[in-house]
DNA sequence: TGTACATCAGTGAACGCGCGTTCACTGATGTAC
DNA sequence: TGTACATCAGTGAACGCGCGTTCACTGATGTAC
């Protein structure tokens, strides 16, 4: 539900529906809709960190170095930005506002790494300092600047003026933002 | 409804129940739900064009200049982070998903100068351009690369991890932020 | 090896709720001739 | 100057809907002695 809806198509009813089950059930699991609303969220996070992984496993195996480490935080933000695109419903549902509930979700929110999308930010930026691509002291709170100019351009995609934009152009305009980052932190 | 709640929290019977007059009286305004919440967002929009037209005008007056076109360019940023702090539910609800109803709604979405935020922006960039300031060859798409960045850190400010960081810091991130949109662009 | 009991995922029925929306209507105001 | 008529914001009653949630319950499974 969260994947083609998004966080206000997460219903209990229906996820009993779709289960084959009794719409009360779903208390045996959930101790509210808040409650299971948010296990979806960690499940999207997850899945998100999931996706960012694989885009850093994929690239070529290299020792460290300011390249490598540059290459690294590119592919965290295009794996972002290619998640939001592809799974839209899970990345709005991932960071939609939570409704307060209180007991800690037992779903996780990390990849297999047990990393967080945002960790895995902050150790690609680890990388950029340790490669000496990235002046140290410029090191604290960069994650903000960068998690803000990819996460703006992902919702200027889906849910603003360049949802219409072409996959070409979106990836040169992903290509400059991520120069853009590169050059001003 | 929109300023205290976001956009989930215009209602229409509590609209109709604020004014005095029975639900269906809505219907003589707007021909549906979909209809009031999309004229609640151009008012809101409208909001945010004004708070960006009133920070840039109280900028001192000077002639043309890298450093007055620099400035404007960071009035513009600057007015759109404090609007998402201050008027958290309206900003959330001028970038809300439209649940496209037929037909335009007859709310302006923009300031007094006529234009709306985004060409506000657009505008400011091309001051830089004519000061001096950005090399002509950036200046396409130059709006998207700045608007994802200031838009990213209201993201976080107003519902992610940022949210609960002081005035104080903000300020300071803000201003990193927008040095690095300025440096990478 | 057998019995007693706790655990736990499920059932079926019902609740109150607030919502958006439709219907046929009224009564005041403006306008044409 | 007076009458006929259109316009239009509002009324009051009702609708069906799907939702989250509560209640008392059942029946299978695991465990202690």
């Amino acid at each position: 539900m969260a994947r083609l809806g998004g966080p206000t198509a997460v219903v209990l009813r229906e996820a009993t529906r779709r289960v084959g089950v009794a719409p009360n059930a779903a208390y045996r699991h959930f101790s509210s809709h808040a409650d299971l609303l948010q296990a979806v969220r960690a499940a999207a996070l997850s899945s998100l960190a999931l996706a960012i992984e694989a885009e850093i496993a994929a690239l070529p195996r290299r020792k460290l170095s300011a390249d490598s480490a540059r290459a690294t935080l590119r592919a965290v933000g295009t794996a972002y930005l290619n998640f939001a695109v592809k799974e839209t419903g899970l990345f709005r549902t991932a960071f939609s506002v939570p409704d307060r509930v209180e007991g800690d979700v037992d779903v996780a929110k990390t990849g297999h790494s047990g990393l967080n999308p945002f960790e895995l930010l902050g150790s690609a930026l680890d990388m950029m300092v340790a490669a000496g691509a990235l002046p140290p002291e410029r090191r604290p709170g960069a994650e903000y600047l960068a998690w803000s100019a990819v996460h703006g351009l992902a919702f200027l995609v889906i849910e603003g003026p360049l949802s219409t934009v072409s996959g070409k152009d979106l990836h040169l305009l992903a290509e400059r933002l991520l120069a853009m980052v590169e050059r001003g932190l």
